[in-house]
This record gives C-alpha cells, sequence and structure tokens, in this order.
DNA sequence: ATGATCGTTTAGAATATATTAAACGTTCAA
DNA sequence: TTGAACGTTTAATATATTCTAAACGATCAT
C-alpha cells in the first residue's frame, strides 16, 4: 500500500483507538472501528488481525463488542467462508441503537439507588425508639434521597428529548 | 450512629460508589460524594477517612478529583484548620460545570481527528504520482473523513441545546 | 473419515490502575 | 525554634484489566 495512503489509515486507526478509550471503550474497539470506517470492502478477522498486529482473540472479542454497540455488522461476502465486518456509517444509527440505551439505562440506576436505599427505612413503630437526632438525620436522608430521585425524572427527561432530536 | 441509620448510609454510599465507576469515575469519588450527600454537615478529610475505611492518600487524591468535577467543595469551618468539604446538591450545577465541559471535549475530539489525518493528505503534485486505485482510495478516505467532521458539529449543536434545557 | 480453515474460549502473562504506608513540606501554636 | 497537625506526594504493592498463544469445537472440502 502507498505509504502515504498507510500513513493517513495509521494515524485515523491511533486517532479512534484514542477516542474510544475517552467514551469507556476499549482502546482496540475504537482501532478497528476506524480500520473498517477506511475500509472501502468488509474486512475479514484475518485481514483486521494482519492490520492491526493484534492476537485473533483480542480481535474477536472486541468485534463482537463493537458488533454490540451497533458499531459495525457482519455481512456475506459470497464464496467465502470468513466472517467479514463493515463499519456502521450512520452514527444515528450508532447513537440510537446502543450509546443511547447504556446511557438510558446508566440515568435509571440513579432512580434504582433511591429506590433501594429508601427500602431499608424504617417502620413507623420503630422510628419511635429514635433519639430526636436521629430522627432528625433520618428525615434529613429522606429528603436527600428523594431529591435524588427526582433529579432521575428530569434526567430521564432530557434523555427522551435528546433522542427526538437524533 | 444508630445501626438503622448507618445501615441507610453504608448502602447509599455503596450504591454511589457504583454509580461512579458506571459513569468512568473511580467508585471511590463516587463513595466520597455518597458520604458528604448524606451529610447534614461538611466533612473533614479525616472524618472520610475514618468512615470509608480509605486510606488518607486515596481520599486527598479523588477528593480533589471530585472537586475539579464540581461535585463538592471546601468549605471553612471557624477554629478549625481542617479542610472541609460539602457535597454539591445543585446536580444542574456539576452537569454544568464539568460533566458537560468533559462531554464537549469528548466531542470536539471527534473534530481534532478530522483536522489532524486531513493535515496527511498528500499535495496535489504528490496526488499526480498516485496509481488510479490509489486515487479512489484517497478520496474515500477524504470522504469518510470529511463526514465524521460533519457529525461533529451535529453533536456540537445537540450538546449546546441540552445544555439551555439545563 | 480426514485434515484444513474458521471463530471462540481460556489460562496465564503483560500491562494499567488503584491503594497503601511512609516521607515530606507547610502551617500554626506554644 | 520546636513539634504537632495538617494535606500532598511518592514508591511499592495489590488489584483489575487487557492481551496472547494455544486448545478447542464446528464447518467444509477432499
Amino acid at each position: 500500500m502507498n505509504p502515504k495512503l498507510l500513513e493517513i489509515k495509521d494515524r485515523f486507526v491511533e486517532k479512534l483507538g484514542f477516542l474510544g478509550s475517552l467514551f469507556g471503550f476499549n482502546k482496540l474497539l475504537g482501532q478497528i472501528y476506524g480500520l473498517l470506517y477506511l475500509s472501502p470492502t468488509p474486512l475479514s478477522l484475518d485481514e483486521i488481525t494482519k492490520q492491526l498486529q493484534v492476537s485473533k482473540g483480542s480481535i474477536s472479542l472486541n468485534i463482537r463488542e463493537l458488533e454490540k454497540w451497533g458499531g459495525c455488522k457482519k455481512v456475506w461476502v459470497k464464496g467465502d467462508r470468513k466472517d467479514y465486518y463493515e463499519a456502521e456509517t450512520q452514527f444515528k444509527n450508532i447513537l440510537n441503537k446502543r450509546l443511547m440505551d447504556a446511557l438510558k439505562r446508566r440515568v435509571s440506576t440513579v432512580g434504582e439507588i433511591a429506590a433501594d436505599t429508601s427500602a431499608l427505612y424504617p417502620e413507623s413503630e420503630q422510628t419511635q425508639s429514635l433519639s430526636p437526632e436521629e430522627k432528625k438525620l433520618l428525615s434529613f436522608y429522606k429528603n436527600r434521597i428523594e431529591s435524588l430521585d427526582k433529579i432521575q425524572s428530569k434526567l430521564d427527561f432530557l434523555l427522551k428529548t435528546l433522542m427526538k432530536f437524533l
């Protein structure tokens, strides 16, 4: 391959690895995406392995992860047994399918914390036995935990709004 | 401390550690935030160390990180040399001050990749010496990299819109 | 059937990250 | 001017993550 073009590709792959790690993915996952993104044709595991100089196992693992996130998809190449992959270039799809799901799941965790913790609140009979300071502290806890719950609803709304824009 | 209340606090702290790691922070950072969030009064490094059973060094490191993200702030306690911290409870502030900055920085990285990589494009004279297939590949690269740049603008717009909602 | 070619799994090695304990510099009170 | 009380830094350790190489099962051509 022409050294100039190779340099572009390598640099791009490197940067996408960095971008991936910025977003909390494995660096290799980002690199694979970069490689597929700059490939006019689908690539097989072998080719990816050769181009990135990484073990087959790692590629196998990360490309499935990438697929799970909607970053690439398997394509069938006539007359070849190998699995071929191509990049999902519609960024909208990647965002919608997976990233948003993950984001929503994270946001909902906020609400789960409130639900989970409030299950530990003492029954009203038990509350009687608390000292005045303890009663005060308990209601402080309740207040704070409740506002966390409200935040969750807000974030939820924000996400839904955001998704309509995409 | 009353065991019932202690249990609530501990559970809450644990969950916030988990939440923190979900969002790519150090678990301890989340726990510290949880602890401060459920404390009616500001806490000193020592108290945090004692309550979380973690070394002073770790706390020092992570609380500064937390502060950097707008999750807590130092407060002055009259007559005490120690640093005291309290949670930032206005979630809006945390989001605005730091999380959004970080998100914007990440998004802008996408654009930087395009700028950085396109700096490697060969000069037009050099392009002459490329074979027809190479020329084709180069324009393919240019196309893909350009669309990445467009995505960056879109994301940028989305973020700005989102921030207005907050 | 046999062997070659796939992708996957896995146990151990390599690497990166988080944590501790101790040393350190500063500040302040005596 | 000491020394005690702070928060920070750091070097070593512990832990978690990532990666490799080899084993494996499945599929296909012969």
